[in-house]
DNA sequence: CACCGCTCTGGGAGCGCTCTCAACGCTGTC
DNA sequence: GACAGCGTTGAGAGCGCTCCCAGAGCGGTG
């Protein structure tokens, strides 16, 4: 690659001048070379190479109307951010995809409720052609603001508002969580438990909520003993397992929504002195890398696709931008993801 | 805020001529209004306000050469990525201080070694106005890259190949690891322990090295039996601290090159019945949320100010790119960020 | 041999903005 | 009352690119 040239970098102009070639013929290489004889490609290409001509980006924008960026909003409060393998890994996937097809990731990590303004005049200033978000509240003013900016957008896990999973209000990815909490339940049956407990996930998450309903989908007529609320934290697990056995000393196994509480439930039957998976078997949900397979004994667990949702995602969402752009095409629609049960020690 | 308008959006023009002045004046106001008389601002703002308009930016980027955007690079391996609650700190941090000056994130995850290429040209391209990257390797190419694009750059961690913690190659915020471990080392002594083991990181971080260093300088002419290496890694400082006993049972305190090793070492510890911190004294480094204060007993460690470093690390930047647009102010230095000993029940 | 129709190429407009520069009106001064 | 000087405004060029459209070139056909 030349070095960079002091000042100014060499425009489409110079190199059409150096091949010898119109500036629209030039271009037309530069875009792909469609309907340009063959040795004027090639010359053109040569000009490319020799001056090291990188397109203008916000040249190409400015007349295109497309910027080839999309953003990725994040609206979690830190704590979560923060704690949660789930976003790295959803990014990671999301990345992939969005880099395949060219195109740039602009991230938005909302600071705060205040901050929705500076997102909504981002997403409507043209930065962007397409936004992707996750796990949607009740109230959540990012479709709104998609909306009004016109840009397509995709959301990861379910909306709180939809009624269904599967409503095709707003295109989303999400696990089968409810599907994934019925495999995990009916395998706990299939080995012949009988007081299968559940501890819950917050109540404002669909994952947890849908997680909840696959329990209840097996176990018809759940004895509310039996449940008991966490925070998708450790230490809610540790918390919640200590109340169930209080209640219920004689509970077999235990269901726990996602694998971080399933670890703080496991620390408190072994402080306890309850063998797991021999009295009690416990089951994950989320199969987290540094978690699932780091206890003692390892979880057994519900694993999904973390990073194939988010290229999902991406793909949705390019396949959005595509139709606009075309005119044509598929609308994109919600996927539910597949689950696997992944058999450890535990249970 | 107006519905967005079916087609295209308002232009400056359309502002200028619904205020009754020029479209020079309507750019004046929309940047600031400096010396224009207050009841044409006043026109003007209205006329914005009506309109909804939103200035164009990829216009704006076209003649003023600049995005209002900065890249964050970061090619570390998925795994340290995910597992790593450092990288989404620094990166909440970054976001901050860049959202506080109007500046955009652009996010590049590296895919592999073959990716840099893409990195490379998108940096070139003009798409941001400089770069953060992290905990740079010998021979990574993050600042060729920089250099070439003609960009400023930030690093995140002393980059490996500057000799001393202060070189001003490139500039770098990195927290003060080998203090921090003088502090901590010191701390123990203070307490009175004499077999002060060390559990090391990997030797290709600069952070581990330097907090092994410090480690040293308290220390002279350590035992070499005194210091078990590990991968930053829950279990690796359980290996390391089984490691220790075995060669010497007789240590009274470890410093672990980071919490997440100190509590494999308290782990395994306390499987063998060692009370901590009566027999064993435990000191770890980062003072991470989510482990630090959730062992038992809690860790007593370093800590520091994550996202700060992020904030400062995009302070930097901003700074050297104010310094490219108006030519003169200073030029951004490395800072040493500071650390403090956070003592909990562990030493 | 004229003409049609096709493919390929170039000229040029224009995307929305900033910024230079000239013009303008006003005040103040001699 | 003329003019210098200042602050304010507007006209217009131009950033680098895409894309429309017209024209050139060329082979084939009647």
């Amino acid at each position: 690659m030349p070095e960079q040239s002091p000042g100014s970098r060499p425009t489409l102009e110079a190199v059409a001048a150096r091949a010898g070639v119109s500036r629209a013929t030039a271009s037309r290489v530069v875009n792909g070379g469609d309907g340009v004889r063959k040795p004027l490609v090639d010359k053109v290409l040569k000009a490319v190479e020799e001056l090291g001509y990188i397109p203008n980006h916000a040249a190409r924008t400015l007349v295109t109307r497309r910027t080839g960026a999309v953003a990725v909003v994040i609206a979690e409060p830190e704590t979560r951010f923060f704690s949660d393998p789930f976003f790295s890994q959803q990014i990671r996937g999301i990345s992939k995809e969005l880099t395949a097809h060219d195109t740039q990731l602009v991230l938005l990590l909302v600071e705060g409720p205040g901050d929705f303004d500076r997102i909504a005049r981002y997403l409507a200033g043209g930065h962007v052609d397409g936004a992707l978000a996750f796990s949607l509240h009740t109230d959540d003013p990012v479709p709104a603001i998609t909306r009004r900016a016109g840009i397509p957008a995709v959301y990861g896990g379910r909306p709180s508002w939809t009624a269904d999973p599967g409503d095709q209000a707003v295109p989303y990815v999400d696990a089968d969580n409810r599907g994934g909490a019925r495999m995990a339940v009916q395998y706990l049956r299939d080995l012949g438990r009988e007081r299968i407990a559940h501890i819950a996930g917050p109540a404002d998450q669909t994952s947890a909520m849908d997680r909840l309903d696959g329990y209840r989908d097996v176990l018809l007529d759940v004895d509310p003993t039996l449940v008991a609320d966490g925070a998708f934290t450790v230490e809610s697990g540790a918390r919640a397992m200590a109340e169930l056995l209080e209640r219920r000393p004689d509970l077999d196994a235990v269901f726990a929504a996602n694998d971080l509480m399933a670890s703080g439930a496991l620390r408190v039957l072994r402080e306890r002195g309850i063998p797991v998976p021999e009295q009690v078997a416990l089951v994950g949900f989320d199969d987290m890398d540094s978690v699932a397979s780091e206890t003692d004994p390892p979880l057994t667990t519900v694993g999904q696709e973390i990073e194939g949702q988010g290229r999902l995602m991406a793909r949705l969402l390019l396949r959005a931008l595509d139709r606009d752009r075309t005119g044509s095409g598929d609308v994109p629609e919600s996927v539910i993801t597949p689950v696997t049960l992944v058999r450890r020690a535990s249970a």
